[in-house]
DNA sequence: ATACAGATGCAATTAAATTGCATCAAGGGG
DNA sequence: CCCCTTGATGCAATTTAATTGCATCTGTAT
């Protein structure tokens, strides 16, 4: 039956394993984005959480402590808007690996086949280390 | 000699050219875009035309309506600042080109001479238009 | 030179994020 | 199982970005 336990214990390990405390609000922000087909902003968080009555200063640190925690990704999609989503399995295991954002819904695919070219990679490091590199633009489901 | 005439008189040209108006905040502000090496926040530009006290309602106002005319390019580089760069004529090329983004101090650079493989162009075409690159990292001055 | 639509300055407003601080509670130790 | 410590929360105030209303001014077509 308790499929809401089930769910809620599975986000407080996710917590608890990064060091933080599985409190009601994160347990819940956690479950909203895990349930979320697309990466959701701030205030669509925070309207999700209403009838837990958590304030959005506590939803905002919140969401920022999980994305430090690397339980969410946050990112921003040329709206002006942070959006926040959940971050499934451990990336730590991957070689990092170029990201494509689709500006309209937000879905971010995983690209490990993209590079620079050799000389790309020569011009870019006259800049400084680049720790990722990310693609934007409109997907096939939107465009 | 007078090259700040030349400048000013080919922003005019450019302002008119779309139906704006062309007036001294105007013109300074182009002017400013045009001679920045990346692209600039709202701020950045605003600090840049303090010595003609210009307000800043009329930098927005103006800094959206070129956006609108196609003579500035507005984008947003995943720091939650509008970024504003111009896009006609000039001493260098405007098109379209990746950008680097320090993680640490926010400073946006440029870069025209990168490019992805074209094997990396084909697949990242499997998941939609791409209509921005970014680089992520570390500039050489933070590292 | 004039008229008028568009542009500007200033202040007020809206909205998004952040922060200070007193209080509360998660969870490890006893 | 209860306490204690430290992290987390709620609330309000603050900061900062961005926008808007309106009276005044100015670019430009005539």
């Amino acid at each position: 039956m308790n499929q809401d336990k089930t769910d809620r214990n599975w986000a407080r390990q996710m917590i608890q394993a990064t060091g933080l405390r599985a409190t009601a609000a994160r347990v819940a922000t956690l479950l909203v984005l895990r349930d979320a087909s697309a990466p959701l902003t701030h205030a669509e968080v925070s309207d999700r959480l209403a009838e837990h009555d958590i304030d959005k200063a506590t939803v905002f640190r919140n969401l920022n402590d999980m994305v430090t925690a690397n339980l969410l990704r946050r990112s921003e999609l040329g709206d002006h808007a942070w959006r926040f989503e959940i971050m499934v399995g451990g990336k730590q295991e991957h070689a990092p690996h170029p990201h494509f954002v689709c500006v309209d819904c937000g879905t971010v695919a995983c690209m490990e086949e993209v590079e620079l070219t050799n000389k790309s990679k020569t011009a870019s490091s006259g800049f400084g280390q680049i720790t990722e590199i990310l693609l934007r633009g409109h997907c096939h489901d939107c465009a």
